[in-house]
DNA sequence: AAGGAGGGCAACCGCATGTAC
DNA sequence: TGTACATGCGGTTGCCCTCCT
């Protein structure tokens, strides 16, 4: 290590270098005797011949007592691939959804170790794509994902319903199926989708009973089907998650086809839904007029999206689809069944810290927040300016696992769920 | 046993942002 | 509005340990 003095401190005489463990008792007696509203007054404070800057690192990534020492769990490290996935190298909003991790630890153990396993799988550590697909397969790439969409169920919700309608994929109108497409990073968390956890309130499911097509769902407001639940619910977010449904960014499109086109998601058969945040709809579309950005233009045939869109061509009908339905749908009651009865078990109200708004008593008419949200999204929004995409939005809803979302602002006010 | 290579990780650097004046 | 300072963050450095030859 160099033994020059911090640019912010240079005046002082600071020592450098790993800290001993004296250094590391002062600086805890201090802190826990005089708090840290003020870094720079802590050597003083805490007889300490280091800059405050230097204090405040020590205390965060290693003497902070609610830190988690040790190696990262397997959960941990999905955890960390699923949101890098979605906003790249932002360590420190990674981290928020690693209770007792830091920035710091995150970034190593990246660096050290999931970056050389993402690119054992010849993936692109940076754009979770394969490495060896291309911009110019992007259209094939689409089309295969498409075809890997063609066994599973669309649940859209209906304008201003609770009632969630079975569509097979290959049904959908082209702009459906793009919008889909613009939803779908979040499938491969839904693939470790096990069950849903039984430390949520339920205020509402809706009846078994009801006729085909109409199959039977939870209040998308309260049912969080997904084994990412518990870490949101530690982690103290589960309360935005929740009002502010998730988001998709679309930006991560090719790295959605991509995966779908490898195989990697899409094709595991679990039981849940997954709807698609506002924000996302609006990225999307944002997305799709990039001419720059967006995978069409990309696709090296030259066609617009317009164009794209109009030459996407519904796909062959199943033949077994019928009897293919009947089996999900039976399946679904099954499963529905099962996740009723874990479902309705009580749990005291959580707070939030930020407002106290109970997190688990949340209603499907509590949209206030969520149209202040949407409301304040960037009113332009691409790959190019991902940067100004509002990140802390998007984190504090980053239920990607395939949570709710209302589409209100798009596609015939229908939300979307589906069954892969 | 020695030393070189590589990995893990703590700590630092520099920049961006927020805030007070 | 401009400036100074504090804080936060991501990228980078370099020490130390382990493994291999």
């Amino acid at each position: 290590m160099q033994q020059m003095g911090h640019h912010c401190c240079s005046k002082q005489k600071v020592k450098r270098g790993l800290w001993s463990p004296e250094e590391d008792e002062k600086l805890i007696r201090c802190i826990a005797t005089h708090g840290h509203g003020c870094w720079s007054s802590v050597p003083k404070l805490a007889g300490l011949e280091r800059c405050g800057k230097s204090c405040r690192l020590r205390w965060i990534n290693y003497l902070r007592p609610d830190l988690k020492r040790g190696s990262f769990s397997a959960q941990e490290e999905r955890i960390i691939i699923d949101v890098h996935r979605i906003l790249g190298n932002r360590w420190a909003q990674i981290a928020k959804h690693l209770p007792g991790r830091t920035d710091n630890e995150v970034k190593n153990f990246w660096n050290s170790c999931i970056k050389k396993k993402l690119m054992a799988q010849g993936l692109d550590p940076k754009t979770h794509n394969l490495v060896s697909s291309s911009a110019s397969g992007c259209a094939s790439s689409y089309n295969n994902a498409c075809n890997n969409l063609n066994n599973h169920h669309i649940y859209l919700q209906q304008p201003n319903s609770s009632v969630y309608q079975s569509h097979q994929y290959h049904q959908l109108n082209p702009s459906q199926k793009l919008m889909v497409m613009g939803t779908a990073p979040s499938m491969d968390m839904m693939t470790n989708t096990q069950e849903i956890p039984a430390t949520f309130n339920v205020t509402s499911t809706l009846s078994v009973q009801q006729p085909r097509p109409y199959r039977p769902l939870y209040d998308p407001a309260v049912s969080i089907p997904s084994t990412n639940f518990d870490y949101y619910q530690n982690n103290n977010l589960t309360n935005s998650n929740i009002k502010y449904p998730s988001s998709n960014v679309p930006a991560n499109l090719e790295s959605c086809v991509s995966l779908m086109d490898s195989g990697s998601i899409g094709h595991k058969p679990v039981s849940c839904s997954s709807l698609v945040d506002p924000s996302s709809v609006i990225g999307f579309e944002q997305f799709s007029s990039s001419e720059d950005n967006c995978m069409w233009a990309s696709s090296g045939s030259g066609e617009s999206f317009e164009e794209a869109v109009a030459a996407m061509q519904p796909a062959q009908e199943l033949p077994d689809c019928e009897e293919q339905d009947e089996q999900d749908y039976q399946q679904q009651q099954r499963q529905d069944q099962k996740n009723v009865n874990v479902l309705t078990v009580e749990e005291p109200f959580e707070f939030d810290e930020s407002d106290e708004v109970p997190v688990n008593d949340i209603s499907a008419g509590d949209t206030d927040k969520t149209d202040h949200q949407i409301n304040s999204l960037p009113s332009s929004f691409n790959n190019a300016n991902f940067s100004n995409f509002d990140f802390e939005f998007m984190d504090s809803t980053i239920m990607s696992c395939g949570m709710y979302g209302n589409m209100s602002s798009s596609m015939d006010d229908q939300l979307i769920a589906w069954d892969c």
